[in-house]
DNA sequence: ATAGGGGTACGA
DNA sequence: TCGTACCCCTAT
């Protein structure tokens, strides 16, 4: 058993480490791993920790990772085992968030884009739909939120707050929070994985200059994803109008509009907008859902049909007329016993086919 | 809620 | 192994 605990550990390790394509790939890797493990569900202390190596190796494994809304998910799923547990909790988890959280919307701000679609998404989907959604006691909430994202409604509307948050260097705050927060995970409920020794030596031999100071560039180049669906312009000063008029009630019809507008068709004509109707809601299913086997565990023990019951079905069909399982079934609760709706109805069935009716 | 097709577990 | 009882799904 022991053993297998080691291979277990060694696998998902290796698909830690493994490269991925795109976050989404690297989603749906970790939704699926969940799901796996939701089925030995006791086990959410290695839930936890899978889910802190994915971040972590993240953090490690490259100098110029992008923190983004995959990290956020992340924490969703170890607040929602936080929650369920009821075991004690990192206090660092609410500040690392938060970090998160405001690296992932000013990292867009950084682009320097005339239009930058990107960071009033940004804040819409981070701050508007997610943050300011969140439910009282959450684990992730802290008075430090809710300072950032009053800022950063300002910042939609004045270009000197825009300013002062682009120079905060909030990605080496971010990765920051996220250690302070590691180690004390890491005393609060161990580690049930090898330590990534290597690549954490590795790392801290490269911390100076990558951690403390990132520039512009590079986060141009590697710090955003989707760079190619940004329009590339310079910063112009009269922006401001174009950029208070959108940000005053953004909603993401608008904003996707602007960009479908954007977006020429293969004749090269402006691809016209068509009426459309919302997608229906998609019921979100947390892979940390509680396995449960009872329900699909239980048959009962089978019970052949004694004479009397089928002379009550035969007599009961007769006076309350096929079909009407269920008032047969409540008339003679007494003899059926057990029995259900279904089963009638499979009885008769079967007492037609075989003509003993 | 019911009909009916179809699958499978149980027990002799 | 086979017949029966029970279960599950989908359309209505």
């Amino acid at each position: 058993m022991e053993r297998m605990d080691d291979l277990r550990n060694a696998l998902l390790e290796f698909l830690i480490r493994s490269p991925f394509r795109d976050t989404e790939e690297k989603e749906s890797m970790v939704k699926h791993m969940l799901q796996v493990y939701s089925k030995s569900d006791n086990d959410s202390g290695f839930k936890k920790t899978f889910l802190l190596k994915i971040i972590q190796n993240d953090l490690l494994s490259s100098h110029s990772i992008s923190i983004s809304d995959h990290h956020l998910k992340i924490f969703d799923y170890l607040e929602e085992l936080f929650l369920r547990d009821a075991v004690p909790v990192p206090a660092t988890i609410s500040a690392a968030y938060c970090a998160v959280a405001v690296e992932c919307t000013i990292k867009y701000l950084h682009l320097n884009l005339p239009h930058n679609l990107l960071y009033l998404r940004a804040v819409k989907r981070i701050w508007r739909l997610r943050i300011s959604h969140m439910r009282e006691g959450s684990l992730l909430f802290s008075e430090e939120l809710e300072r950032w994202r009053s800022d950063l409604e300002t910042s939609l509307l004045d270009s000197k707050v825009r300013e002062r948050l682009a120079s905060t260097d909030t990605r080496g705050n971010a990765i920051m929070k996220l250690r302070a927060f590691f180690n004390q995970a890491s005393t609060v409920f161990g580690c049930p994985f090898a330590p990534l020794t290597a690549i954490e030596n590795e790392a801290q031999g490269n911390e100076g200059g990558h951690t403390e100071h990132t520039d512009n560039t590079q986060r141009n180049e590697e710090g955003v994803e989707n760079i190619g669906d940004c329009i590339s312009g310079e910063l112009q000063e009269d922006n401001e109008k174009t950029f208070l008029s959108w940000s005053t009630d953004i909603n993401d019809d608008e904003v996707d509009q602007v960009e479908k507008d954007q977006v020429k068709d293969e004749a090269g004509r402006v691809r016209t907008s068509r009426f459309h109707l919302a997608s229906p809601n998609k019921k979100k299913h947390s892979p940390l859902k509680i396995y449960r086997p009872v329900a699909i565990a239980k048959r009962r023990t089978t019970k052949r049909w004694s004479r009397l019951e089928e002379e009550t079905l035969k007599n009961g069909v007769e006076t309350f007329g096929r079909g009407k399982w269920k008032v047969i079934l409540n008339a003679h609760k007494d003899i059926f016993g057990e029995r259900t709706e279904d089963d009638l109805k499979d009885k008769w069935r079967s007492m037609i086919l075989y003509g003993c009716k």
